[in-house]
DNA sequence: CCCCATTTGTTGTACCCTATTACAAATAAG
DNA sequence: CTTATTTGTAATAGGGTACAACAAATGGGG
């Protein structure tokens, strides 16, 4: 959700025309390690002149450096090189997740230069706390006044496990947190100072933020992430953009019923997909303590490192309920691909096959398209990541502004 | 799916600049009646005379009109009223489906100017013939070079029951026409003359586009359209936008998954949702003849109307497993609204009151927005509708282009 | 009836930004 | 050493909107 203009024009004049090419390229820049002028010039249609200018005030504003000329062995001039300057400018970036919290420093390239994280017991918790938690993080990696050491951080992002407006300014739900409309943004601006915006997002949209712009996802117009722990979430990618749908609702993919004989939903429908997908549901068909979150769900992976049966067949029968819902997201999307994330990423090993089996049988033309699931690239990175993009925004939207 | 320019260019310039602004304003000038120039003003951050000078080219090039200035009663100079011109220009707009074709003369404004159907019998046929039927419908509706009466025929556009390629040229499949891989704008353009362009796309893609530009769906930025036939399938549309997936297949809700311990489905998976609420589930549910078409369902649709309580209850059973669907692709999509197209549009006075209560009980927070799912506007105009606006697309993206 | 305020339309010039052209620089090929 | 090629730079041209001023057309108020 990048912040909106005061005034929502449709029109382009020349001062929105520069401003929109210094993004195009600026977005350019941060989709490949570094890119020539002309290949710039191949791809915003631009003359040389125009791209020279526009690199040139991109590399006053400290967001790109040009490298000396590369010799490559054709004759002509050597080209300079531009690319992301990862030095001065980084985003500071938090998790509020139901196992803890964590905090990163994320510089342009979507490189975690440092990161912070702190286990807290689950249950119900306001939010105050949670933001004294932040901070502590925050001094942990060194900030102070706008500044980690000599980078200026730009933005402050935070990922929830909930439900979030589409200004990114509150939380209007997060049952795991037992939070209800919780203005997140004003607690942490309040808390780090008003001359640094913050934003947030929900977990799993910006979990396929990071995966799309810098993991498993990237160069994809089409794009599903799902990622869950307790609950099953995920994020969708439509030609390049979020989808947030009209309340900030839309990836709720593990409220998806494919079970009418199945269990009830703590959604209070039947037989929604996290009641065959969850954590909760993996743990009890193991024959695990379904309450003891995220270090069962580690001992699982251990004991089926090990090579217990009871614990395989149950991850076998879990990847045929993945399957299903899977089957769906890509009957309803055709994506390019579908990349998994959270739980489903530590579980990808054990499930892939029967995931990949399954899913040849019931997708729709699902035979054509072999290795659209995939694991997320980033792992426990990708929702720092993803805030930090968050936080980012604004400066990608309108790369010379204040 | 428009038409894209040869060379995918991201930068702005002078002439792209204008091109866009021309194409903001028609758009605008679409969604209204009638416009003012300071509304325009208002909406597009431009300046008076650079509006002033927009508007004057749209009527140079017979796209618009600028009625005389009308007095309302405040002080001021009165405005002159800027509206679409929808007497020079014309698509033609063809239908492919499972029970017949259909044409029709569409204008600027979204109106069906004149229309002509044929009923065909189901089964397997060649595209040859089915295109032989457009030329009798066109003829029939007085095309002739390019022109219907003294409008000019900017396009064509053809609805198909298929998935389509994305550049809107070849049918990939369409199983209940038992095509496959069918080049079917150059079957259509080697009959009507390669001087009109011709676009196809899918049935329920272009339901989708006309009721989101014209009918229920109008003014959202987000909307599902649901439409059935034989088979279940639907359009997308984000952020105004239709989403067509990597190959074309997105919006297949029929195949979504919704009882794993169901009928198999015609492409080979277990309890998809047409298996469940597609016209051959509805027909058999009442007792009836599930081979006898779309005369079945009008059959049954009148007993219904006559009370027939075996008939209303097969739609009461009918309503609920539509509503599973719908709670599935409200969760996921988080729609502003979802219209009911096709054969559901005309089961919806039957079956709504049993979808709104089980939707109210089974989606996501769906209590709290009533009213989501509506029945569509346009009728059997709709796919007619959508597939004018094809063929327009070139227009409506560079409105004085030749 | 006249003057004033307000809103909109028109016109001429200023300004922003890229396009175009020409020239310079830096290479490899012959 | 010359030629060909590719890229960078600089000066000017050109497209299109911004800006400012003025004209036109209304209603309000005295």
């Amino acid at each position: 959700m990048g912040t909106t203009a005061s005034k929502a024009t449709k029109g382009v004049r020349s001062e929105t025309l520069r401003r929109s090419n210094l993004a195009a390229i600026f977005a350019m820049l941060r989709t490949a390690p570094s890119v020539t002028r002309s290949e710039l010039v191949e791809a915003t249609g631009l003359t040389r002149s125009a791209v020279g200018s526009l690199i040139g005030e991109l590399v006053e504003y400290g967001l790109a450096t040009e490298t000396g000329a590369q010799h490559d062995g054709h004759r002509g001039r050597p080209s300079a090189m531009a690319e992301i300057d990862g030095t001065g400018l980084a985003a500071l970036s938090f998790e509020i997740g139901v196992d803890g919290v964590a905090a990163a420093v994320v510089n342009l390239r979507g490189e975690v230069l440092d990161d912070a994280r702190a286990s807290r017991t689950r249950g119900p918790v306001a939010a105050e706390p949670k933001v004294d938690d932040l901070v502590t993080l925050a001094n942990l990696l060194g900030y102070a006044n706008g500044m980690v050491g000599d980078r200026r951080i730009v933005g402050i992002g935070v990922a929830v496990a909930g439900t979030v407006t589409s200004d990114g300014q509150r939380v209007v739900m997060a049952p795991n947190l037992q939070w209800s409309d919780v203005p997140l943004a004003d607690l942490v601006s309040a808390r780090f100072g008003a001359g640094v915006a913050v934003t947030i997002g929900n977990d799993a949209d910006v979990g396929a933020l990071a995966e799309h712009r810098f993991g498993a996802g990237g160069g994809a117009n089409n794009m599903i992430f799902v990622g869950g722990e307790i609950g099953v979430g995920g994020g969708i990618i439509v030609e390049g953009h979020r989808v947030h749908g009209r309340s900030g609702f839309a990836g709720e993919f593990g409220h998806m019923p494919v079970n009418p004989s199945g269990d009830v939903c703590g959604c209070g429908s039947i037989g929604c997909w996290e009641t065959e997908v969850g954590e909760r549901a993996l743990l009890r068909r193991a024959g695990f303590d379904v309450d003891s979150g995220d270090a069962a769900v580690q001992r699982l992976l251990l004991a089926a490192q090990h090579g217990d049966a009871a614990v395989l067949d149950a991850l076998a029968e879990h990847g045929g309920w993945m399957a299903i819902g899977l089957a769906c997201l890509i009957n309803v999307f055709d994506p390019e691909i579908v990349v998994m994330g959270g739980m489903f990423n530590d579980l990808w090993r054990y499930v892939e096959d029967v995931v990949t089996s399954d899913l040849a049988r019931t997708s729709f033309g699902g035979q054509e398209r072999p290795g659209v699931v995939v694991a997320g690239r980033l792992g426990n990175s990708a929702r720092l990541i993803g805030a930090a993009e968050l936080a980012f925004q604004p400066l990608l939207n309108d790369p010379v502004s204040a």
